[in-house]
DNA sequence: AATGAATGAGCGTTCATTCAT
DNA sequence: TATGAATGAACGCTCATTCAT
């Protein structure tokens, strides 16, 4: 009896990640808004009514998405600036998570990127809160190597964590249309590298520095 | 005769600014797709069969505004690679003609960054080209600078350029969802020097620096 | 111009009429949650998303029908009133204005007193609140002609209201659905003078009256 | 064995009622057409596919309310035409049951008024026979008092009917949606009596009374 | 008997687009 | 040019009903 009804739930929660898969390529391939129920029904394979039997609406699908996922990506910061304490290692961790992830699951990124950061604008709070609580705790890890002498302490940490996620968020765009291609020599590693460095070393030569 | 058609022609033009003017606001106020055609013209406060005289539908209205914009743009890097020499000077026309914008007219530059640069994985070919023109072109003024032995050759000026309006994308993004404020202190041209400055030198103190 | 204008806005009223029309009928013979909208837009001979220009919802159309019925019944009451010193005047006035209409247009009445009444448990106030109202109304003549010690001052005037309405309503329901056929001899006059004489002598005859 | 079967049974039939009490309570509560199956589950403690165990579909479960109490009021009226010769009795036996039922379990009553004899436009023929022989029942009983000199025997002994359980069921609406409610004065049987009476005597004074 | 996952037809509503005036 | 009535495809969502376990 325990076992059958553990197995159901398992089967039951098997259903819902079918349909959230489901949903993440469709959403990737045509975008929230463009597409319909029964294309991630379709897509699942399952019937139409079924998705309603797990979401509550479309809205829902893309928000359980945004939630596993932005969840993560806090967690990833979080344990960077525990493991290390070397604002070089933590970037580079984060960095890292993004990119790995992208060449993982490039759809889940996508609509990450495309769907979730594009509809900012348009988050109501409990949502737009924990989508901003990136980037505070971003600026936070900044703010204390700003405070150890490391970095700039008269800009303003929170505006560098933009800067930050933003030269990372349109270069993966550029990846996921296209018209940013990997360079040949260009390996994921180094494309990491250059990232975090540049970030914090710019993108000047030495010989050509004045000030 | 003539004058009567000079003015007709003028009247007509204004009639469709006026729409499109309207768009804008409406686009940046609701997002493009939860938007209507009735909303358009309500704001624009004209018929909303009028629309369709002068725009063949909601998506040449997107159009249009995407143009006319985006050509600006390119524009304006065209313009600082030839009126100055100093890479640092023509980085800071472009953070500067992006930003003042931002602040003479919020609305517009909302919807080329939320509503095409976000979307532009689904943009179609022409206008995609037009999109990447300005990447390209802001790619070959660092390659310049790059062979002139300014900045580090061994990276790829197309990543460079995408990180370099990536950053500017989400602090826009930033201010415009109200994440991000500008301190007391920033002053908007302060903001415009350390985007550039960063990108070029990076936000290391020279104290922390080794390599 | 103004003429135009004018034309144009009858047309329209025009039409909006056509579709009221049509959803009386359909409501009628189907029944207010059995019909579709697409049942009225071709009874109407329109086009289906016309009857949403016309009309918010499903909702709002059985309101407008009650609403503009509904509101007569209230004028006929008041006129009553005031154009008879005679209770039994005023009654056969009411009792009237209802049997002709249902003869005229049966299918009004049928969806006043099928639909509109039984959902009247589910009304909300302000269309409660009319509802009442033709029962307070002829509780109040009631109440009158009780003072002047024409009628039983013991009696709840409300309830008598209630119990006349209610034969009213439940003979012409019995027409409706044909378990009650107006007998050979019955004119439609002799009913109209029965229910009220009914009401107001009762249905014993005198002979075998004690009390 | 013998026992078990009929202890099983028996569970059975309790299961059943209890499905039948709860889709009685959400019917008066929300309205046949606005609940749904799963409503009725839930307030009945089941899985809602047991719901489809016992009947066979939503209709089914109204159709056995109505029975199961429509075809009391059928034997009540038997009972008052057998155990009494006074028809004053007989008519008070048949208020009595349904204003005494109406105390004890409005949400039945509710039903039986709102749900089915206001949809009775929709009842199709079985249902509607025994609908129908309600009234004809006490169209006989009206008319063998008619032939006994009692009554007018002008009038149509099945309009009389109607009449009569008219002015009950509106009376009962209004108690229902508390549009109409007892007067202090007003005890049950009070409003029993004045229902019977009315009916047979008229609520004129004799005083005023010429005819 | 009991559960609740699965199905899919059905329907209300929206709204871009067309068209008559 | 300007209006807004008219059209109807599209789609989100509901929910009665079936079915596997």
């Amino acid at each position: 009896m325990e076992k059958t009804k553990k197995k159901r739930r398992a089967a039951t929660e098997e259903k819902k990640r079918l349909i959230l898969n489901a949903a993440v390529h469709v959403f990737a391939e045509k975008g929230f808004h463009r597409c319909r129920i029964s294309d991630i029904a379709t897509r699942a394979g399952v019937a139409y009514g079924l998705v309603y039997h797990y979401f509550d609406n479309k809205e829902a699908i893309l928000n359980t998405i945004f939630e596993e996922n932005w969840g993560l990506l806090d967690k990833v910061i979080d344990n960077a600036a525990e493991q290390s304490s070397e604002l070089r290692e933590k970037l580079r961790a984060v960095v890292a998570f993004i990119l790995d992830a992208h060449q993982l699951a490039p759809d889940i990124i996508q609509v990450m990127v495309i769907e979730i950061a594009r509809s900012s604008k348009f988050l109501k709070k409990p949502k737009l809160d924990a989508y901003e609580r990136v980037f505070s705790r971003l600026a936070e890890v900044l703010a204390q190597h700003q405070s150890q002498g490391e970095l700039d302490s008269t800009q303003d940490p929170k505006l560098l964590a933009y800067s930050f996620f933003g030269s990372l968020e349109l270069i993966l765009t550029g990846y996921l249309i296209h018209t940013l291609q990997p360079g040949t020599g260009d390996t994921l590693e180094s494309i990491k590298s250059a990232l975090v460095d540049n970030f914090l070393n710019g993108i000047r030569t030495s010989a050509s520095r004045t000030s």
